[in-house]
DNA sequence: TCATGCATGTAAGAGGTTACATGATTCG
DNA sequence: CGAATCATGTAACCTCTTACATGCATGA
């Protein structure tokens, strides 16, 4: 009885989809090339908490972007930094990504989860880390508005009113976090 | 020259801290023996979208925090079900975790992508999401509402307040991200 | 010359997702 | 009796984080 080998599961059989982080990383692409590091800098700096990217994620997905000819490493400039540019199959593979629409997303806040159980922390402790908490947003709203403020003040080129919407959520969810601090009832803010 | 074997890195070498995931279950357990689809069921339940968790996360978790004695598994009762009981082991565990504060939490948005890349995509996708956005959140709104509707009913029970102000921040975050879609300019709405 | 910032990368492990497999119970 | 729901669990894989290692360039 030699039955046939038992066959191998075919995976990305046709296009090998991207993920996510990929394709935030094509996208920044877009416009120019640029640099693992540059990359970081960019989702940092347009997305904030908003996307979260680390440097060993940017540079494996580069790696693995360049082996399947969706990225081009070019010749390296200044110190060793080494700017990435994107092909037409690094474009197709971005537009097939942005075809099947923004999934569910992943929020995990342990700040909420400290408000959930609050009732089995030491008490102060809840209250501690919403003050805290408070703080912390304070200072984001802070800067959310100064970065408003310089692209308002047609520093340079024109604005992007993609970057600039993002921006405003940032501004949204910070004052909405904190109107929601502090109509907090007393039993939890103290 | 038989020099000493370089010695091993030692992990965990205190406590052998638990992970977010692990402290979340131990929370839930103060209030009495659950089952691992029962957690999964009051994450959800209390937490929403704002603390995501998948049932094998929390097959793995309960399995290791047995081994560790941080929880025990009663006798299966009505169908497979198989109740954990938290002990006195898992109870510090959970508040030297808690002692820790709660980190900075994770969010990707890919909403948000969408949002800032948006001058890269087809016209007219970014529209089409946002719409579908919107109706989401206003369902998610509703739902809320009805929720903070039924426990205002003196329905049973006395209400936690702090399940509340979750539910409260829940409700929150959407009216923002609903306003925040509607003020966008028509350049990014249509 | 020394600290700081720019810049790339590897290794190992922890955490999270998806698909699969199985079976009991309830209700219509 | 069949469908839906309750309930547990494994395997494989993907993704993300952390720590480590290296070196160039700039400017005080």
């Amino acid at each position: 009885m030699a039955g046939p080998a038992l066959p191998e599961p075919v995976r990305h059989a046709v296009t090998s989809e991207i993920n996510a982080t990929a394709a935030s990383l094509l996208g920044f692409l877009h416009d120019g090339p640029l640099t693992g590091w540059d990359l970081v800098a960019r989702a940092e700096q347009t997305m904030g908490p908003f996307w979260s990217l680390t440097k060993s994620q940017v540079y494996r997905e580069l790696a693995y972007m360049a082996e399947n000819g969706l990225v081009t490493p070019g010749v390296t400039g200044r110190r060793e930094a080494r700017p990435y540019t994107i092909t037409d199959a690094g474009r197709a593979a971005f537009a097939e990504w942005a075809a099947r629409g923004p999934g569910e997303g992943t929020i995990r806040l342990p700040l909420l989860l400290f408000v959930t159980l609050g009732r089995h922390l030491e008490p102060g402790l809840l209250r501690s880390v919403l003050v805290e908490q408070r703080t912390h947003q304070t200072k984001l709203l802070k800067e959310y508005l100064a970065m408003r403020q310089a692209l308002g003040d047609g520093e340079g080129d024109p604005v992007d009113p993609h970057v600039l919407a993002t921006l405003e959520y940032g501004i949204t969810v910070a004052r909405a976090t904190l109107r929601w601090i502090d109509r907090l009832p007393p039993e939890i803010r103290g």
